[in-house]
DNA sequence: TTGTATGCGTTATCAG
DNA sequence: CTGATAACGCATACAA
């Protein structure tokens, strides 16, 4: 036991230059894209980078720019269970799509809704320089997050709406009205006239949004809701809405939802107590999910393009760090996309 | 209420130790718990880390130790379109779950099915070290990823089974059956003889084991199968197969599906041609999705727990990287969820 | 056009 | 028990 098997030595920059003849700087400058090097010998490096199978190591450049080259996408949501998903996989794949090609990594981080500890885990992130910026979700109407972020001066955007007042890069996915409004007169033109509302948490921004939305859509029809329950985002919580709106003595014809797993779960509920949709209720969900469109009856939904939205906000993130892309085109409108799930109001 | 921000310099360990009056070294032996600091200066160390929001620069740290502190996880899909997130997102619920509290991070990355493309992206994160190992998925039978990451010596695990005749860590949450067994059976038992099996391409390691095992379980039961499709994960792919099998002469009374949405597709195309489930035909499904509960029929599908499997995982990788972390119980086996999509055979 | 010297923030080694 | 010091691998200001 004398003698240890010698660990591997890390091929770095000066091997590089060694083998082209050259100074490490000179290996730098070519990797760097900074020019001042003849053509010849930036050649002969890049040819001894290669034959080494160099790469910058990500940590010493990181170290030494205090860049990390890796985005954070903060998710962030009420619900404790294993079983959700705070958002739609498609908005992962289009962030990644846009960062992937300049060199970005993502750095993904869940969090419970626990200020306290969302709060240290925002500073810790700073702190440790692991990612450059941090794409945020699921904002709540008093959140402090972004006065933090501003204080940390870590880059950020937010993907959805900003609480009221305040001022914050974001993605604006959501338009007052966000296919709620046309839900609403959707419902309407086949004849509802009670009409309930089952949605999201309003703590958070964008059931707040959408909950207003729903009144005023509701106004401008001049129709008073049956009902408007706040609640969250889980199947359960709206099979327990579903029921109560339906012991009520004015039983809506017509529920909207603010989630397609809300929606889904309330149909398979009434459907349990005998109650056809779209025969006896119509149902409208939000969300498109990949599977609504095959339930029975197809559910009908508001759908909005999700890849679109994350690969927009990664790229209003991406330039605010400085990388040089085209400013993104305007988002898709949320849709309402009509399927079975909505009929005419019964007899 | 907080402090207000100090935005130019970073607060590094050399500020903790001033401020607290030791050195540099016994800051860094506080925060590795290495012991040998008497607990009085200890607590003054916390205090002045504390006071001065310090946290340890991961890129200084990645530097030094050469780690990252950080997995990849690799998706691997051959679709190419926005739509299809290869994996369960419980899956990556699990992995975030558990590596946290050690202190990783987890690195995304999305890559399509071009194998070019795909060593070289290995090898870029080898290179790299941004991250300590990755997790990988969707392995295929003639997959060269295995060979390719024992080379670059960077420390992996499989999520799922591997190819034949490969020895590599991976986690194996399909043992041969995988539900597809008991699914044969349950139909066997109400009355089914003539089964189609519509499954993933059988360049993949798992769709063609349980391919495989469809078959012998057809064998076991003394039947034929009516129709062995393998085709891509998609809803359309599921439509074309189903249409096909529907306009065979002996066409099948049950269909078994190698995934959720090609089920819940089938079922959908079926309705429209006036067929209805389970009375004219069943259905069985796979990979429990969350709202497959409630769809009408509920579909009859076999659940895995995919939080588990991403849990088990990671633990699996995190232990090869030198993490202290109890070796994680077995895995819950597969298991058939009988809902209303499955039903006797007719007449 | 190229080389030299320095420091990014941390941890490990060695003294004290 | 604690401190001084030398890397880790790279990019940059400054020289040449």
């Amino acid at each position: 036991m004398t003698e240890v098997s010698r660990p591997v030595k890390n091929v770095t920059i000066a091997d590089v230059a060694a083998r082209s003849g050259v100074s490490p700087a000179a290996v730098s400058r070519v990797f760097n894209g900074r020019g001042g090097i003849s053509s010849a010998t930036e050649a002969r490096i890049r040819r001894a980078a290669e034959e080494l199978g160099w790469t910058r190591s990500s940590a010493a450049v990181a170290l030494r720019k205090s860049k990390a080259m890796a985005v954070g996408l903060i998710l962030n949501t009420d619900i404790t269970g294993p079983d959700v998903m705070p958002m739609p996989p498609q908005v992962l794949m289009g962030i990644e799509h846009v960062i992937t090609k300049p060199g970005y990594g993502l750095l993904l981080h869940v969090f419970s809704n626990d200020p306290e500890e969302e709060n240290q885990a925002y500073k810790r992130l700073a702190a440790d320089k692991r990612v450059d910026g941090v794409l945020m979700t699921g904002a709540r109407v008093e959140d402090t997050r972004f006065r933090l972020l501003a204080e940390l001066g870590l880059p950020a955007v937010l993907i959805g709406p900003t609480p009221p007042g305040v001022v914050f890069p974001h993605v604006e996915y959501d338009p007052p009205g966000a296919g709620v409004e046309e839900s609403v007169r959707h419902l309407f033109a086949l004849g509802h006239r009670r009409i309930a509302y089952i949605g999201g948490p309003l703590s958070r921004v964008q059931p707040k949004i959408r909950a207003e939305a729903f009144l005023d859509a509701m106004s401008a029809v001049g129709l008073q809701p049956v009902l408007t329950v706040s609640t969250d985002y889980t199947a359960d919580a709206a099979v327990s809405a579903t029921k109560e709106a339906m012991t009520r003595a004015d039983t809506p014809t017509a529920f909207i939802y603010g989630a397609d797993v809300m929606a889904m779960a309330g149909i398979h509920y009434l459907r349990g107590t005998g109650i056809e949709v779209p025969r006896d209720v119509s149902v409208v969900g939000f969300d498109d999910q990949r599977l609504a469109e095959y339930m029975n009856p197809g559910l009908t939904t508001v759908a909005r393009n999700s890849m679109q939205r994350g690969a927009h906000a990664a790229t209003e993130l991406l330039r605010i760090l400085g990388v040089d892309l085209p400013e993104p085109g305007p988002l898709d409108a949320p849709r309402l996309i009509v399927r079975g799930s909505s009929g005419p109001v019964p007899e």
